[in-house]
DNA sequence: TTTGAAAAATGACCTAGGTCAACTGAGATG
DNA sequence: CATCTCAGTTGACCTAGGTCATTTTTCAAA
């Protein structure tokens, strides 16, 4: 059970559940484990299910028509995950999700969400809550592409990943703000970023 | 009434409703009209609601520290706009908002939607499903950035807002798909693109 | 119809970041 | 202990896109 209580944790600070109304959801939810880089959803797969972090790291990531990886998110534990663009229309989507680490999670399928907002409306509020959030997060980073040079984003994601940056290899990191991993290498040189 | 058609029919593509939950609704809001050229949010203020654009166009933009311009979003009719990260953290935001165009518009303070989502809960769904329309945008925005060359940017832009193409300056364009002026005009020669 | 301001085009030059291949070094596997 | 693989570094060179100043075009307002 004791995988249950981070996102009970997350859902309590959002919206008010009662301890029934929490069984309900944990009930519709299905556990996963995946072993360092072990790919969970691959391009042109459909996305079926939010992925909810226990414990791990989980990134997603596009292979560019030259074979360039450029990952679009990183995940962590306390982070839901999924590929939005093919969660929402239910077509095939273009992005890969692969562990970094060992990972834990906690899957709820499109139709057991689907049940869930029938029965519990309530609950259409957190997952409205938490989709605002990273709407607002993925504006902030196309601002950040648009007016930052490549250095500045490094030290935007130093700030708000502070964890990750030590668990990341420095090429992922570089996917991650737009940069090749050698020019990536020479823009930190000199600098104590690490 | 005629202006709040557009509205009523993009609510009921995605939840039902009856006439008297879409009356109330339609009473919380206020009706603004803005001129071409109007601003009408300016960075450091706070995003107090979300703008419904019955007719006419808003853009959004941020101003960054070399005094450049950056398009973020292009409304046109039928859209919702707001600055997501000021709106769901309730403090200053970065963005201006303006009307390029004269607009006729639709507003719904952040009161007044908590007012409508704790009488009309069916309305979060609404709301979720807008913000995770707007979230799958934005993260492909991101993709397009990190794997595109600026014309593959421009080709799909024109794709995607084949009104807008003319209605827009180059000036315009070339700010949101994140290039300057003067290299949009060079990039554009000889491709018979308008 | 003129005029004035803003949009667009363009020339000359610049630079952030990319490419590619060779080299180094450190942790995993036999 | 050896070796293999993969992350990281570095050199030499390249290019997409930027800069800035000047000119031309467009188009709204008087």
């Amino acid at each position: 059970m004791d995988n249950y209580n981070l996102l009970q944790e997350n859902i309590r600070k959002r919206i008010e559940v009662t301890d029934d109304e929490m069984s309900y959801f944990i009930f519709l939810l299905q556990q996963k484990k995946y072993t360092r880089k072990q790919i969970i959803l691959r391009e042109g797969e459909i996305s079926h299910s939010f992925t909810f972090i226990v414990s791990g790291c989980i990134k997603s990531y596009l292979i560019d028509k030259k074979g360039e990886e450029h990952i679009l998110t990183i995940a962590p534990s306390d982070w839901w995950i999924t590929d939005i663009n093919s969660f929402v229309s239910g077509t095939p989507g273009n992005l890969f999700m692969e562990a970094i680490e060992p990972t834990t999670t906690l899957l709820l399928s499109r139709e057991k969400q689907e049940l869930l907002l029938a029965k519990l409306p309530k609950f259409e509020k957190y997952f409205r809550i938490l989709t605002e959030k990273a709407f607002a997060v993925s504006q902030q980073r196309i601002i950040d592409y648009m007016s930052l040079t490549a250095l500045e984003r490094l030290e935007k994601f130093a700030a708000s990943y502070p964890s990750a940056i030590h668990s990341l290899t420095q090429q992922q990191i570089a996917s991650y703000i737009g940069v090749t991993p050698s020019f990536f290498s020479r823009m930190i040189k000199g600098k104590n970023i690490f």
